[in-house]
DNA sequence: ATATTCGTTATCATATATGATATTATTACT
DNA sequence: AGTAATAATATCATATATGATAACGAATAT
């Protein structure tokens, strides 16, 4: 099993790496989420301990399902 | 995508089927989590908005995978 | 050189998850 | 009836995620 810190670092890399694909900044991201640009960047480098409600506002924001975060982390 | 609520419901619903099925109780399994046992039935109620490390722990003292808390979620 | 964009980091305030504890309800057992 | 076990709920304290804002660095363009 992972660590918390593993995870958050693993989810936020995914939710960087969706964003990227998608041609959009972490500003424009954060706007569509409603989140401070400058969590969007804590969260993307891992360094906050991530709560549902804020992954289902990235997901949301991304058009990915909420699965899609965590899928395969053991 | 589902509310945040609706998730946060959804994967209380799973540990409390988890736990259940390992037949042990709320109390057991709030100490092998170091999680207060109020907590542990706010959590199974849903009535509370996860974060990782929680479910870290709860997935790690059930030994389930991570994902497993979330698979199919959308 | 200097703006501009993008990401990062720091600081402080606020909202809320969780800890800690007590109380209550229900069920089962004696 | 009484006791024990389990779960639910209420209250208050504490820790921390996030909001809000500012400053900084790097890259790029003008």
């Amino acid at each position: 099993m992972a660590s918390e810190k593993d995870i958050n670092a693993e989810i936020g890399r995914r939710i960087r790496q969706i964003r990227e694909k998608q041609g959009i900044t972490q500003h424009e991201l954060a706007l569509r989420c409603d989140i401070e640009a400058s969590n969007m960047c804590r969260i993307e480098s891992g360094n906050t301990n991530l709560t549902v409600k804020t992954m289902v506002r990235v997901c949301s924001s991304l058009n990915v399902p909420f699965y899609k975060l965590t899928e395969g982390i053991k």
